[in-house]
DNA sequence: AAATAGTACCTTGCACAGCAAGGTACCGTG
DNA sequence: CACGGTACCTTGCTGTGCAAGGTACTATTT
């Protein structure tokens, strides 16, 4: 992928993207930074932060539970805010995404 | 529109976008501005930097033009360098997005 | 002629989020 | 018992959009 484009290009939409991942299950950071790596080139060190900021906002909550491979894992649960704010978010997505299509029209 | 999503997911994509928009003819600030604004909200403080960036990297370059309404516009011009970036860039977004639709999948 | 509104340029200070790099600690395997 | 993997977290940096403000030219209104 591109560099200074992506770097930027990211930003705001990881939040959405999480609780999409959330909305499906439950999951904890770590294996969502690797599913986010994989997916649109997140670092790990991006998602403590924005985790931590989406339970300030009531988008999530979490609970610890033992793992057996390592320290134990803080799972995040989606709340119904948080899947309100979901559909909030995709809403805006695809009107934004619709709005640079028809930007780029033939460049496309 | 919706507000923290949008202020945070615009970043990057407006480099290509007005890049895109000088691709189909020369324009000056104020004008990509409003058209901007239009589609995807920016505001006017924005443009300004962002043009003397891309001017910077060579991805534009600027004329002088009198307007009869108002002071002289500066016209900028898309290079072919900046014509070579706006391809990448609309690759990398074409697949960034591709990769967001995956993971939001049904929430879609 | 003076005030207003629109055009068009620009700057400054701020806030925020992703990143890189580093650090801690637990666990199983060699 | 050292190593690598898992899983947590923090700190400092950088870049960029934004709001607010500022300048100056032109045409219209009063």
């Amino acid at each position: 992928m591109g560099e200074s484009l992506q770097i930027q290009l990211k930003k705001g939409v990881l939040e959405m993207c999480v609780l999409a991942l959330l909305s499906k299950g439950d999951n904890y950071a770590y294996d969502i930074a690797i599913l986010m790596a994989e997916a649109v080139g997140m670092g790990e060190g991006t998602i403590y932060p924005l985790m931590r900021r989406m339970q300030n906002d009531g988008l999530v909550t979490t609970y610890l539970q033992e793992s057996g491979s390592g320290p134990p894992r803080k799972y995040y649960k989606i709340t119904k805010s948080g899947a309100l704010a979901l559909k909030t978010q995709v809403a805006d997505w695809l009107a934004f995404e619709g709005a640079v299509r028809k930007i780029l029209g033939d460049a496309t």
